[in-house]
RNA sequence: UCCGAAGUAGCUCAGUGGUAGAGCAACCGGCUGUUAACCGGUUGGUCGUAGGUUCGAAUCCUACCUUCGGAGCCA
């Protein structure tokens, strides 16, 4: 007998099969037993009619408890009854292990509770699609940069300086000297672009900010790419076209967990490059004319006025050149004024907020030089990077990816927390 | 750190000074191609913690704890 998954029952309509599942749910009668079955792979409804299978098997299906696990015997039937198209028609029970007492009812909770057993929330099925499409938009960041030329480099996450002295770090010894956990992988990436051209990381990121907000966690994963002789505006085309295509990755490959998310598919469609693109000075004037007296250039944006400027389109918009004074001391400034620098935060549509911040970099010795004193860095710790412009130093451009972020935007989550499989908030480390 | 909201059964909540409630879950029974199934019954409580007011406090007052939402900061 072929033990197949859920996922596989359509390629098997007819054949009789072995099937390793939990129970998700169950109905049952006097009559007719129905099963809500789940492998990890997929949901499906197991049947079982009690004159065919016996009063015996029928018992043995009416006692079993939410989240039991069980190998099953039966028929695939092809039922539109089904949404997913076909069923079990239940043959054979063989259980693993009761479960007692799941504590996630088929009805509502509220989010301290569930945050309580995230351990056994991503069984659900939300949190089970959420995480499949967190899984596709990993998966086509590595597709894309490996057929783009990228190398993968894995920068260290234990780190004695920091790229952005203003955030805030998490402190750790490394044995008798001072170490912090990475928020940026940027400045070796920047090193190793020196010597691999294009390249990119993918790893866990830590702030320690208080922040409360559904947009943040202290613990992240962040996806940065580095790119030699790339300047400014090429790096705006690999960003369109990488978002673009992760985008359609997921409406393409994860359709069952979109319609699952109740989750708007014609406004994922229509994003595809090129994105469009607002200078700071074009969306203050554009703040100022519908009502916001909060802000005046040379302030950062807010969420609202993110929020704001995202709703003039339906695609994710660049917002570039920001004042040099509210940027990060390695940003390239711009050619033709000393007031702005080549940067650009991508905004995701409906009201998602930053996703991408990303700028030209510094080349220039002597300029870099002159900005980490003003930034009152430790030069120091910064001899290295300094000495990047001195052994062949050229252009170069990079940016940082949020992936919670993004995969609440492209999973309409409310709330980065379900975005990551156990999120790290304040007040939270467990589970 | 600041502003706002909330802590009552395992879960979600109602109860604004006078005997502690409902739905769901669990358990028992009934019934149906069911699909957050439905119907009847049973079990289930230190009303966040400490103190105060009162004949009497889940309810009013004070302090503290915890959580949620937002702000700032950022991806």
């Amino acid at each position: 007998m072929n033990k197949i998954t859920i996922s596989e029952m359509p390629n098997h309509i007819g054949e009789t099969v072995k099937l390793g599942v939990w129970l998700a749910n169950k109905r049952s009668s006097g009559k007719i037993a129905f099963l809500q079955l789940r492998d990890g792979s997929g949901f499906v409804q197991g049947v079982l009619v009690k004159e065919e299978v016996g009063e015996e098997l029928f018992t043995t299906a009416k006692g079993l408890t939410q989240e039991s696990s069980m190998y099953v015997t039966g028929v695939v039937k092809e039922d539109t009854r089904s949404s997913f198209g076909c069923e079990l028609a239940i043959t054979g029970i063989d259980v693993i292990q009761m479960a007692q007492d799941y504590p996630i009812t088929p009805k509502e909770h509220g989010v301290e509770f569930l945050m309580d057993n995230r351990h056994l929330w991503l069984r659900s099925r939300k949190q089970h699609a959420i995480m499949k499409v967190r899984n596709e938009v990993i998966r086509a960041t590595y597709e894309f940069f490996n057929n783009n030329g990228f190398v993968k480099i894995d920068p260290p996450i234990l780190t004695g300086s920091s790229p952005e002295g203003t955030s805030e770090l998490f402190h750790t010894k490394y044995f008798d000297e001072d170490a912090f956990l990475s928020q940026s992988g940027q400045l070796h990436l920047e090193a190793a672009a020196m010597a691999l051209g294009k390249v990119f990381s993918f790893g866990p990121t830590f702030r320690a900010e208080k922040s409360k907000t559904r947009r943040h966690l202290i613990e992240f994963w962040m996806m940065e790419p580095e790119m030699a002789f790339v300047e400014h505006e090429e790096s705006l085309e690999v960003q369109e076209q990488y978002v673009s295509f992760i985008v359609q990755s997921v409406v393409k490959n994860c359709k069952i967990e979109l319609e699952r998310l109740g989750r708007d598919v014609s406004k994922l469609e229509k994003v595809q490059a090129p994105f469009p693109r607002i200078t700071y000075d074009d969306a203050i004037k554009f703040l100022h004319e519908n009502g916001f007296t909060d802000i005046e250039w040379g302030d950062d944006f807010g969420a609202p006025h993110e929020t704001a400027i995202a709703q003039k389109y339906d695609k994710p918009v660049f917002i570039v050149n920001y004042p040099v004074g509210i940027k990060p001391f390695y940003m390239q400034p711009h050619p033709d004024r000393d007031d702005v620098v080549l940067c650009a935060d991508l905004i995701a549509p409906e009201g998602y907020g930053e996703i991408i911040g990303g700028s030209e970099r510094i080349w220039d010795y002597d300029l870099l030089k002159q900005r980490i004193k003003e930034h009152n860095l430790d030069e120091k710790a910064y001899a290295w990077y300094l000495e990047l412009r001195k052994q062949g130093s050229v252009p170069h451009s990079g940016f940082g990816i949020g992936i919670e972020r993004t995969v609440a935007w492209i999973s309409g989550a409310e709330h980065v927390r379900e975005c990551i499989p156990f999120p790290r908030l304040l007040n939270r480390l467990y589970p």
